[in-house]
DNA sequence: ACAATGACATAAG
DNA sequence: GCTTATGCCATTG
Protein backbone atom coordinates (compact mmCIF):
# COMPACT_ATOMS: atom_id res chain seq x y z
CA UNK A 1 0.00 0.00 0.00
CA UNK A 2 1.91 3.00 -1.06
CA UNK A 3 0.71 6.41 -0.68
CA UNK A 4 -1.82 7.05 -2.79
CA UNK A 5 -3.74 3.83 -2.00
CA UNK A 6 -3.40 4.39 1.55
CA UNK A 7 -4.74 8.58 1.08
CA UNK A 8 -7.69 6.70 -0.88
CA UNK A 9 -9.03 4.25 1.71
CA UNK A 10 -8.32 6.62 5.02
CA UNK A 11 -11.14 8.69 2.62
CA UNK A 12 -13.27 6.06 1.39
CA UNK A 13 -13.95 5.02 4.93
CA UNK A 14 -15.34 8.04 5.94
CA UNK A 15 -18.00 7.97 3.87
CA UNK A 16 -21.50 7.35 5.74
CA UNK A 17 -23.72 4.63 5.32
CA UNK A 18 -26.39 5.21 3.06
CA UNK A 19 -24.17 7.61 1.19
CA UNK A 20 -22.25 7.30 -2.30
CA UNK A 21 -19.29 9.44 -4.20
CA UNK A 22 -17.57 9.06 -7.62
CA UNK A 23 -14.12 8.37 -7.97
CA UNK A 24 -13.63 11.82 -9.53
CA UNK A 25 -14.60 13.34 -6.41
CA UNK A 26 -12.34 11.35 -3.96
CA UNK A 27 -9.25 11.96 -6.97
CA UNK A 28 -10.51 15.95 -6.34
CA UNK A 29 -10.24 15.48 -2.64
CA UNK A 30 -7.14 14.18 -2.43
CA UNK A 31 -6.02 17.36 -4.84
CA UNK A 32 -5.56 14.97 -7.53
CA UNK A 33 -8.30 15.99 -10.07
CA UNK A 34 -7.42 13.57 -12.99
CA UNK A 35 -6.60 10.65 -10.88
CA UNK A 36 -9.91 8.94 -10.89
CA UNK A 37 -8.72 6.08 -12.85
CA UNK A 38 -6.22 5.21 -10.52
CA UNK A 39 -8.84 5.47 -7.24
CA UNK A 40 -10.91 2.86 -9.10
CA UNK A 41 -7.42 0.90 -9.50
CA UNK A 42 -6.97 0.95 -5.51
CA UNK A 43 -10.48 -0.18 -5.14
CA UNK A 44 -10.20 -2.97 -7.57
CA UNK A 45 -6.91 -4.21 -5.61
CA UNK A 46 -8.45 -3.61 -2.35
CA UNK A 47 -8.23 -7.08 -0.44
CA UNK A 48 -11.45 -8.38 0.87
CA UNK A 49 -12.48 -7.92 4.58
CA UNK A 50 -10.32 -4.89 4.90
CA UNK A 51 -12.53 -2.55 6.29
CA UNK A 52 -13.20 -0.08 3.14
CA UNK A 53 -16.71 0.27 2.30
CA UNK A 54 -15.70 0.06 -1.56
CA UNK A 55 -19.09 -0.34 -2.39
CA UNK A 56 -19.83 3.29 -1.94
CA UNK A 57 -17.45 4.82 -5.15
CA UNK A 58 -19.53 4.80 -8.31
CA UNK A 59 -18.99 6.73 -11.48
CA UNK A 60 -19.68 10.20 -12.30
CA UNK A 61 -22.94 8.88 -13.82
CA UNK A 62 -24.29 7.76 -10.53
CA UNK A 63 -24.28 3.89 -11.76
CA UNK A 64 -21.79 0.79 -10.65
CA UNK A 65 -19.01 0.45 -12.46
CA UNK A 66 -17.40 -2.88 -11.31
CA UNK A 67 -16.93 -4.13 -15.00
CA UNK A 68 -14.35 -6.56 -14.42
CA UNK A 69 -16.46 -8.87 -12.26
CA UNK A 70 -19.95 -10.14 -13.97
CA UNK A 71 -21.81 -10.22 -10.64
CA UNK A 72 -19.76 -7.89 -9.29
CA UNK A 73 -22.49 -5.17 -10.21
CA UNK A 74 -24.84 -7.02 -8.49
CA UNK A 75 -23.08 -7.26 -4.90
CA UNK A 76 -21.95 -3.66 -4.95
CA UNK A 77 -25.50 -2.61 -6.42
CA UNK A 78 -27.17 -5.21 -3.71
CA UNK A 79 -24.87 -3.74 -0.46
CA UNK A 80 -25.90 -0.81 -1.22
CA UNK A 81 -29.80 -1.35 -1.62
CA UNK A 82 -28.37 -2.66 2.20
CA UNK A 83 -28.14 0.43 3.69
CA UNK A 84 -30.78 1.97 1.62
CA UNK A 85 -29.87 3.57 -1.24
CA UNK A 86 -32.24 3.66 -4.08
CA UNK A 87 -31.24 3.09 -7.92
CA UNK A 88 -33.62 4.15 -10.66
CA UNK A 89 -34.94 2.11 -13.69
CA UNK A 90 -31.75 2.91 -15.18
CA UNK A 91 -29.69 1.18 -12.57
CA UNK A 92 -28.93 5.06 -11.09
CA UNK A 93 -28.19 6.92 -7.86
CA UNK A 94 -29.80 10.08 -7.31
CA UNK A 95 -26.65 12.47 -6.07
CA UNK A 96 -29.13 15.40 -4.51
CA UNK A 97 -30.58 12.30 -1.98
CA UNK A 98 -27.81 10.36 -1.86
CA UNK A 99 -24.77 12.08 -2.76
CA UNK A 100 -21.96 12.36 -0.08
CA UNK A 101 -20.73 16.15 0.27
CA UNK A 102 -17.43 15.22 1.38
CA UNK A 103 -15.11 16.52 3.37
CA UNK A 104 -13.73 19.50 3.81
CA UNK A 105 -10.02 20.67 3.20
CA UNK A 106 -8.93 20.94 6.41
CA UNK A 107 -10.20 17.33 7.32
CA UNK A 108 -8.57 16.10 4.56
CA UNK A 109 -5.50 16.93 6.16
CA UNK A 110 -6.38 15.83 9.54
CA UNK A 111 -6.89 12.94 8.09
CA UNK A 112 -3.89 12.17 5.68
CA UNK A 113 -1.53 13.91 8.88
CA UNK A 114 -2.99 10.78 10.85
C1' DA B 1 13.58 4.03 -17.61
C1' DC B 2 9.70 2.39 -20.95
C1' DA B 3 5.29 0.34 -22.02
C1' DA B 4 1.14 -1.48 -20.56
C1' DT B 5 -2.95 -1.40 -17.59
C1' DG B 6 -7.44 -0.03 -15.31
C1' DA B 7 -14.07 -0.40 -10.82
C1' DC B 8 -12.63 7.00 -14.57
C1' DA B 9 -14.16 11.58 -16.81
C1' DT B 10 -15.57 14.31 -20.46
C1' DA B 11 -16.46 15.71 -25.13
C1' DA B 12 -18.15 14.56 -29.63
C1' DG B 13 -20.79 12.00 -33.23
C1' DG C 1 -28.98 7.36 -24.69
C1' DC C 2 -25.16 4.76 -26.56
C1' DT C 3 -20.47 4.35 -28.74
C1' DT C 4 -15.89 6.14 -29.71
C1' DA C 5 -11.93 8.82 -28.89
C1' DT C 6 -8.73 11.27 -25.93
C1' DG C 7 -6.69 12.86 -21.64
C1' DC C 8 -4.78 11.59 -16.98
C1' DC C 9 -2.24 9.06 -13.28
C1' DA C 10 -0.12 5.73 -10.04
C1' DT C 11 1.32 1.02 -10.04
C1' DT C 12 3.51 -3.12 -12.36
C1' DG C 13 6.32 -6.02 -15.15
Amino acid sequence: MTGFFERVYRVVRRIPPGRVVSYGDVARMLEHPHAARTVGWALGSLPEGSGVPWQRVINSEGRVSTSHQEDGVNLQRALLEAEGVEFDESGRVDWGRFGWVGLSRQEIEALLDA
